[in-house]
DNA sequence: CAACGAAATGTGACGTTTTG
DNA sequence: CAAAACGTCACATTTCGTTG
């Protein structure tokens, strides 16, 4: 079953699909896998071919049904044993509550990543003050322009996704205000980290939390701004950046004593 | 309005767990 | 125990917002 209209199969690709068709089957398919990743909503036990069985079973459309899904629905599904659907059903419960930001990054808006979506939450506080905002409100905020606060606007007055939130919240979804804590004096606040290697005590993730914690900004690419590299084993291309513009390298002992962590 | 830095998006490889 | 499926990671390229 392809869709008339852009002919792109079933198939997660990590293809961003924009097929004009509201209804095309690739991009609803595509919206439910990003929902469940690592960028979105994070469920675990739940990826793209299972998803896409329960797609074409019809068993769910959009992201909204993913919290509807029943003990049988799951069970229906080939390899499917009761070990993994318990832990499906756990992990889609832990997740019925969720952050503001987190669930504005999970929807999916064009030019709205992981940090756009923190930094629109901090502001606006509620879902319901968000889709009041115009664009030239939303352009007030710090780092959105132009571009993000259309998108936004557009997907906030769009009926198929005012349908789908709404769902979403019938199906106990609950989106809870930010909560924006003051960070303690530490070498880390109010500095930019950027992180390159593997790091042996944690993942890149957990790192970059932990700075965020302690009110740093963890960065992907060095700059003259940026203020510490933290290189891990097999460090890259970074590291040479940082070398060259001067910035400070710490080695994952160092960070992590900084950090009062050591 | 071009240059620049940061964020978003795209690509590809590899490790781990579970089912049957 | 092998195949399938999920998870993790690094990094290159493109796009966006800001600033001089």
């Amino acid at each position: 079953e392809k869709c008339p209209v852009c002919n792109f199969p079933l198939q997660h690709e990590d293809i961003y699909i924009r097929c004009v068709n509201p209804s095309c089957p690739a991009k609803e398919y595509e919206t439910l896998c990003f929902f469940v990743s690592k960028d979105g909503m994070d469920i675990e036990y739940v990826g793209p071919e299972l998803l896409k069985r329960l797609y074409e079973q019809k068993k769910i459309k959009t992201i909204a049904d993913i919290y509807a899904l029943t003990r049988d629905d799951l069970l229906q599904v080939e390899r499917m044993g009761d070990k993994i659907v318990d832990k499906i059903l756990d992990s889609i419960n832990q997740r019925r509550k969720v952050s503001l930001s987190h669930f504005l990054r999970a929807l999916g808006i064009r030019n709205v990543g992981e940090h756009i979506a923190k930094v629109i939450a901090r502001h606006v506080r509620s879902l319901d003050k968000l889709q009041e905002l115009s664009p030239q409100e939303l352009m007030r905020i710090p780092e959105v322009g132009p571009g993000v606060a259309q998108s936004v606007y557009d997907f906030f007055h769009n009926k198929e996704s005012l349908e789908i939130i709404k769902k979403m919240l019938d199906n106990g979804v609950t989106v809870h205000e930010e909560v924006v804590e003051e960070a303690s004096e530490n070498p880390f606040k109010g500095k930019t980290v950027v992180f390159t290697g593997t790091l042996k005590s944690m993942s890149r993730q957990e790192a970059e939390s932990l700075i965020e914690s302690l009110g740093g900004k963890a960065s992907g690419s060095v700059s003259k701004k940026t203020d510490f590299v933290v290189a891990g084993e097999e460090a890259g291309s970074k590291l040479d950046k940082a070398k060259a513009l001067n910035v400070r390298i710490l080695s994952e002992e160092e960070f992590l004593k900084m950090a009062g962590r050591a």
